[in-house]
DNA sequence: AAAAGATTGTGATTCTTTTCACAAACTCTG
DNA sequence: CAGAGTTTGTGAAAAGAATCACAATCTTTT
């Protein structure tokens, strides 16, 4: 996480890719320049975040008149390895595991779907566009064979650390983890929450005001 | 946000419905008392966390011993407004909004679904469950009779600005936005955004060695 | 070409969140 | 019940992140 000796921080990170995504629509429609204080509008941050965001990784404004989108861009797309494609596997094709497999805008990111995986015996076999659907026992092999670096966990929440264990067996060292589970794997594997309720009832939560308006 | 003229962070919150979920599964299996050493283990959070973030909101544990994870389980249930139930409505049922509405979790988490939306002439009238689709045009009086008070937006990302348009001005005040699409809203919306293109992205990022460890 | 205007890049500041560290409070053991 | 062992609760310190603020730099205007 660092650069030019400064720390990065890993919300940066994220951020860019929110501006990455937001430059390819203000390219697509012809606009050449952007200021700080648009992109910062139009991305719901202010024109300092924009402006510092960027600063860890260079240079790339002009004074008096902003950034050059496309140049803004290409930075980007460097910078955050999109050059590279991933691969990715998705364990769990039930509900979302099938909604994810089905989702064509990953390709745009530079994310490929390369491998999908249940248990289930009548599942196995069964085609989803161009990845059959492979046995849970095949596993190890299928992430050497075809290279898998990212992993999605869709399977039922009493079922996810079993199956994250044979994730890290078989080498995989990113999982986005979809059970309401905390994930106990080794600690050089990375592992993203995605908690659907927990965004919900937090979101509920601030509805509720309990955030100060109605206690002292 | 104040408490005990105290500031609580917002990830304190996401962090004590982690906790809550985890002792709850103690409960389950009759573990009576917990340490936040133990706690944090589980939760793979630092035991200072664990405690600091129930400090917020009182004393619950007994030094030498840890908390009684019925009590503290009530008082997190308490605390986190989980006595009420919360009505939600899901705007675009496609590949994913069709999983969501499929997912019986929520109703353990006191998020209730109970409306259904989709400009789709074809799936109007479709019932999931006890959830019949309803067109896009009766949003308004639905969420009004239904008393919506949380929105999940699974609309196309073209769609989705004019959409979430359409759910402030039917009184919607919180919306999950699945969309890759930054919302322009009025600010005392709240909007969460669930990116998983770039969950998988930041994730990437990291495994690429970029965070430091090929460059100075 | 000078003055007015716009916008960047970044050190300094402020705000937020996490971690530290330890007295106080409790439990357990023989 | 005394002493050893745990564990909490919480100020204080440290770390992390966002915001401020402004000199420097570029653009536009006249
Ligand atoms: N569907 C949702 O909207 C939703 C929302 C929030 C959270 N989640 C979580 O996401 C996860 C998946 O949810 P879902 O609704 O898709 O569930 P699902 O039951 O529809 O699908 C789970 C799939 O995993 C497969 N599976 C079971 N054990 C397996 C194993 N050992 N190895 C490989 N595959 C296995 C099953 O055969 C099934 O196809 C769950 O943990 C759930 O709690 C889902
Ligand atoms: N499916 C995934 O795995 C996935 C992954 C990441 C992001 N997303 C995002 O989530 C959103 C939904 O994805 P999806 O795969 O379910 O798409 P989808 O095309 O399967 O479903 C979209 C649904 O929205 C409906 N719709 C279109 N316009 C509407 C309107 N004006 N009002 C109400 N409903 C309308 C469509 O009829 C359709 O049923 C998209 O923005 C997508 O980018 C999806």
């Amino acid at each position: 996480m660092v650069m030019n000796g400064k720390k990065i921080p890993q919300s940066t990170i994220s951020r860019l890719f929110v501006y990455l995504r937001e430059l390819t629509e203000l390219d697509k429609i012809n606009i050449r320049t952007i200021s700080s204080a648009e992109l910062g509008e139009r991305t719901n941050l202010s024109d300092a975040q924009v402006r510092k965001d960027l600063g860890y990784f260079g240079q790339f404004g002009v004074s008096g008149s902003g950034y050059a989108v496309g140049e803004l861009k290409n930075a980007l797309n460097n910078i955050l390895g999109k050059d590279k494609i991933w691969n990715v596997a998705i364990v769990g094709v039930g509900h979302l595991g099938s909604a994810l497999l089905a989702y064509s805008g990953f390709d745009t990111h530079g994310l490929k779907i390369v491998a999908a995986f249940d248990a289930d015996e009548k599942k196995v076999g069964k085609k989803f566009l161009d990845i059959t659907i492979q046995s849970i026992e095949e596993i190890k092999q299928t992430v050497k064979k075809k290279k898998v670096e990212l992993s999605i966990l869709t399977v039922p929440v009493g079922k996810a650390q079993e199956v994250a264990e044979e994730l890290v067996n078989a080498g995989v060292e990113c999982i986005l983890n979809f059970a309401p589970v905390s994930l106990n794997v080794p600690e050089n594997i990375k592992v993203k929450d995605v908690d659907l309720s927990r965004e919900l009832e937090t979101l509920s939560y601030f509805l509720a005001g309990k955030n100060g308006n109605n206690k002292k």
